[in-house]
DNA sequence: ACTACATAGTTTACTAGGTAACTATATTTT
DNA sequence: AAAATATAGTTACCTAGTAAACTATGTAGT
């Protein structure tokens, strides 16, 4: 019955995953970008003229709030998006040419913030739960694809 | 430098966070309740008469949106705000007498809902789990606090 | 007593996520 | 060819979080 709130995963996992976003917006946020935004050129780097919908099912959100950070982020100057081939839908994402020469030293920097936010944790340790994560959510986005259908 | 996303544990954490809160929100729809609404109902149930200030500490998010939060709770007819001491700043928080017969079922519910999203997992391996969350949360609020200093 | 500081809670402005309803364009069916 | 359906992206409305500025009330210092 007095079931125990510390121990509660679902609602460590939410307080873990908030104070790991918040860590990194304060620290990214020198740079003017947010974790969201930082996650977005990453990925970008490696696929530039991706179009939203597949950008949307690789970051695993919908298209609807992903439409509205492209958005934000277009209006900072760190992307653009053409409208280039036959269907005239569809919209390819780049990089614009003044961001591509940071990206790299953010993500040497997002790699820095990342393993300090772990540090506690030795290597065995971050594998096990990284290994734990991916069953999870392997595991809950089978059963929300169920709950779908 | 190729980097893997699916192993990076920190999207990983947020990512099963945000699966764990819309399949607990879309279930708990039903009911008119999101999963942050049940967890202050939860809450309240044992701490009744509790002030916003120590609400807030204790649910460790900040004043104003747990502010907005109770707004909504207490228009939908969940909860009333009493300020009843000598510091009329206060306002101690209460269940509504319409709610409580219900919280009892809720939190089986709740505790089902629970149980299912980490079927996955035995219980060796939630045990684990819980663990390193406990130990990486604990550290990373402690070095939240350093960075405020 | 008056002034300065501290605290409780709210409001506003921002990012980020969800769903639902929409527009414009393509594709399929008949 | 026309009508029905599907898809790409946007918009509007909701919750939830942070941060900063605010109001009202208390407390402490002088």
């Amino acid at each position: 019955m007095t079931e125990n709130f510390e121990e509660n995963i679902g609602f460590l996992i939410n307080d873990v995953a908030r104070f790991l976003r918040v860590s990194y917006d304060r620290k990214m946020a020198t740079i003017g970008l947010t974790r969201s935004q930082w996650l977005v050129l990453s990925y970008l780097y490696f696929n530039e003229g991706i179009n939203q919908s597949e950008f949307a099912l690789i970051l695993d959100i919908e298209k609807a709030p992903l439409s509205r950070l492209l958005y934000r982020m277009e209006m900072k100057g760190f992307i653009n998006r053409k409208s280039e081939g036959e269907d005239r839908r569809i919209k390819n994402i780049y990089l614009s040419d003044s961001i591509k020469p940071f990206i790299i030293s953010m993500r040497d920097q997002a790699a820095i913030y990342r393993k300090e936010s772990f540090s506690i944790l030795d290597i065995k340790e971050q594998k096990i739960l990284r290994d734990l994560l991916q069953k999870l959510k392997k595991d809950l986005s089978t059963k929300a694809l169920d709950n779908i259908k």
